[in-house]
DNA sequence: AAAGAGTCCAACCGCGACCAG
DNA sequence: CCTGGTCGCGGTTGGACTCTT
């Protein structure tokens, strides 16, 4: 092989951003997913940004050079991350969300408010994305619809409130006593309920056995 | 069969936190 | 300390699909 001319990446990275003025937005293409996928699995998932551009590349990371270039994506690193994290994942889970997930996302929803990727994070293979739209098209729907058939009664203990702590790092759940999440005050009602989060009295072992795969309860209690 | 309403979900947006220079 | 780049989060939107009339 003859390294002469073959330019290295950083140089071919600046002159792609430097191409990219369009933007290209909206659903993504079966070429486009490969593309990502294809530089994800040589870079790793980070530094999107520059992912966005790398893809189209084939590089040689034994000898930090770009073989060929072909048509980027023109996508931005926001976008390509998004794509990544709740479609193209290898960890995915794909179907419906099972009775046991969707007890457990009722239980965390009540303790961490609309903290949706600390929830997700409770349910591997799960994303985000998809625990806050099943939770707004189903779950809300059917607490609301529980709610008026119990009279709106929902809560029996004191309410604790999650501080909400958008961007920025690994999610750290701050509990606080005062604080104002305006998404979960809407559905809060649906007050925090110690005791009614951790009875398990009239679950049946089996479902203990799953739920402690994601919840070490004893834990959990001890730092209330 | 057609039109309107409702539902679902992928993707975008704006914001705030982190971090390196 | 300040600033710009980057990342991750929750809220929102819009289009495709399904259901109802």
């Amino acid at each position: 092989m003859n390294w002469a001319g073959v330019r290295p990446m950083e140089e071919v990275t600046s002159e792609l951003s430097e191409r990219k003025k369009g933007i290209n937005k909206g659903a993504w293409t079966a070429e486009e997913d490969r593309k990502l996928a294809g530089v994800i699995e040589m870079h790793g998932p980070k530094r999107w940004k520059t992912l966005a551009a790398k893809a189209g590349c084939v590089y040689d990371q034994n000898v930090d050079r770009v073989l060929t270039i072909s048509a980027g994506l023109d996508r931005c690193g926001k976008s390509c991350r998004l794509r990544w994290m709740n479609y193209l994942r290898p960890d995915i889970k794909r179907g419906n969300i099972s009775d046991q997930e969707e007890d457990l996302i009722l239980r965390l929803h009540k303790l961490l408010g609309n903290r949706w990727s600390l929830i997700a994070g409770r349910l591997p293979g799960r994303t985000d994305n998809e625990i806050k739209n099943y939770w707004n098209s189903h779950l809300s729907k059917k607490i609301k619809r529980r709610a008026k058939q119990f009279g709106g009664e929902t809560t029996r203990g004191g309410s604790l409130k999650v501080q909400s702590r958008k961007g920025g790092g690994e999610a750290k759940a701050e509990v606080k006593e005062e604080e104002t999440s305006k998404a979960s005050d809407e559905e809060s009602n649906i007050n925090f309920d110690f005791d009614d989060f951790f009875d398990f009295s009239d679950e049946n072992p089996k479902y203990l056995e799953w739920l402690s795969r994601f919840i070490d309860v004893n834990d959990a209690v001890c730092q209330f």
